[in-house]
RNA sequence: CGGGACGUAGCGCAGCUUGGUAGCGCACUUGACUGGGGGUCAAGGGGUCGCGGGUUCGAAUCCCGCCGUCCCGACCA
């Protein structure tokens, strides 16, 4: 077993599922709920989803978009009215048929997505051009009744963000389309430490009801990708069905242009299995709830001043703005309690203890990366933190990044396009035929992931059936969760 | 809904082949010693062995049925 600082190894192929398990439970992340797929959020795991959410949060609300909420209950008559939408969530749909002690006249939706009812919405608040663009975003939980549920990454509900925008034209709207993924592929990277790939969805990928489906793309540990965000322009797809309709300023009755986009609590899931290790949880600083935690040391009346000590420490990063933690528990060691901080992937941990007391300094480990523990001076403690956290964070996007340089190959035929998706992505032409998308994936498990947005225009046959290449440059292909 | 595995203490498991009235580790309680990498010793508490039926003097164990969970597919943020 690695020790902290000690480069840390995931366990591969069968046994990544049973280590992802573990390490949510583990970390005290979440517990299962009663019902299937469902999860309690424990609050160290919640705290996790807080901070992702006020990065986000700022992004969005910054660049003119207001939060609003709608209801959780929305008619089934609403999902029948754009039918690619129903066609895709139909399956999926958990409806109430009772309440009040009677059988409804019209069943209700539980939410899967929100934008029908805010369709209905935008209807009636939108009549001239001078209306647009209407910026909306929701804070929400939805409820899509999954096959097969996996912890953070596809439960039966979860939390997540959705933004539903109006425009007047299709420029506006794609150009929205592209700052709601901006905001993902930011996120992703600045606080999360994930090189997504942003790219475009193929037809047979396209989220219900959609014109074009945008995506991040992330890579795990097991070379899996893993879709991390979501943006959508759905033309007039929905307004169409919802008569959201605007005066424009020739006088003309026009259809608006709408986009929707969302990032869910799956990111968290996302965090856990590209960081972590077979210690545990590895945390990047900007989403750890504690970026340093102070473990003190000592017996007795050793303890007293190790403590006071300790707790002078703890408010002074704070001060300077540190998420520090201060772990009291007299029952456990100071062995446990490392062990413990290493498994909720704690970025730091600071040891203080008599000797280091009279020293005037403290032991300083890092979870990843780091030369072994550190002796730093007590004095410069928050200065010297704050850098380390800062390269950390740094450290955890470079490792990230380079694990999945070198699980992405450039294949240009069949034998090497199956090695590559066996350990990771393959980037290969391929034809767009939906029916040769379906033979790749009976064949290799892979799907296409996404058309990526900075690729290299290029041109060149199907990996798999030689056709001509339809996108005018290479695709992500791999397996994904 | 297909293919595989498994249901025994809060958690993780052994016991089942060859029936004899339940055990181990962790956790929990009390005390002492300990404390710089998951402490030691001592004493304790806790189980309708998934549910129902059958065979038997006797079933966690053998037989039949049911229920549930997990993993691999199909659905998907």
């Amino acid at each position: 077993m690695a020790r902290g600082g000690e480069q840390g190894v995931t366990p591969q192929g069968e046994d990544f599922s049973a280590w992802y398990n573990e390490v949510v439970a583990k970390a005290q992340l979440v517990d299962r709920g009663p019902v299937k797929g469902t999860m309690v959020i424990r609050p160290y795991g919640y705290r996790l989803w807080e901070l992702l959410q006020s990065e986000l949060d700022r992004r969005i609300t910054d660049t003119g978009h207001d939060n609003a909420y709608f209801p959780l209950l929305i008619p089934e008559s609403y999902f029948r009215r754009e039918a690619e939408h129903i066609d895709g969530f139909a399956p999926e749909l958990a409806v109430v048929t009772h309440a009040g002690g009677k059988e409804l006249d019209e069943p209700l939706v539980i939410r899967p997505t929100s934008e029908t009812i805010v369709g209905e919405m935008m209807a009636k608040w939108i009549s001239s051009y001078r209306d647009l663009p209407l910026l909306l975003n929701q804070w929400s939980n939805v409820v899509r009744w999954e096959l097969r549920p996996r912890m953070f990454l596809r439960t039966t509900e979860f939390l997540w963000q959705e933004g539903h925008t109006a425009h007047a034209s299709e420029a506006d709207a794609l150009a929205e389309t592209m700052l709601a993924l901006g905001f993902y592929t930011e996120v992703a990277r600045d606080v999360a430490a994930l090189p997504v790939v942003p790219g475009e969805k193929t037809p047979g990928e396209r989220f219900a009801g959609a014109a074009r489906t945008f995506t991040i793309e992330a890579m795990m540990r097991d070379g899996k990708a893993l879709q991390a965000g979501t943006s959508h322009y759905m033309s007039t797809n929905f307004a169409k069905a919802f008569d959201i309709q605007y005066t424009s300023d020739t006088g003309r009755l026009e259809l608006c242009q709408t986009t929707s986009w969302g990032m869910s609590t799956r990111m968290i899931g996302a965090v856990i299995m590209a960081h972590g290790d077979d210690q545990g949880l590895v945390l990047p600083p900007m989403l750890a709830p504690y970026q340093v935690v102070i473990v003190p040391i000592g017996r007795g009346e050793q303890l007293d001043p190790v403590l006071a000590a300790a707790q002078v420490l703890t408010a002074e990063l704070r001060q300077a703005g540190v998420r520090a933690h201060l772990d009291e528990r007299v029952q456990l060691s100071p062995g446990f309690k490392f062990n413990d901080w290493e498994l909720r992937g704690v970025p730091l941990r600071l040891e203080l203890g008599p000797r280091d007391l009279t020293a005037g300094t403290a032991v300083v480990a890092q979870r990843l990366g780091g030369e072994g523990k550190r002796t730093i001076p007590l004095a410069s403690a928050s200065s010297v933190l704050t850098a380390m956290l800062h390269d950390y964070q740094n450290f955890l996007l470079e490792r990230a990044t380079a694990f999945r340089d070198l699980h992405t190959v450039v294949v240009n035929d069949w034998p090497a396009f199956q090695q590559a998706v066996s350990t990771g992505w393959a980037l290969a032409f391929h034809c767009g035929d939906p029916a040769c998308e379906d033979d790749i994936k009976t064949e290799t498990a892979a799907t296409p992931r996404c058309v990526p947005r900075d690729g290299v225009a290029e041109t060149g046959t199907c990996v798999r059936c030689d056709g001509e290449s339809a996108y005018g440059q290479r695709v992500i292909f791999g397996r994904a969760y």
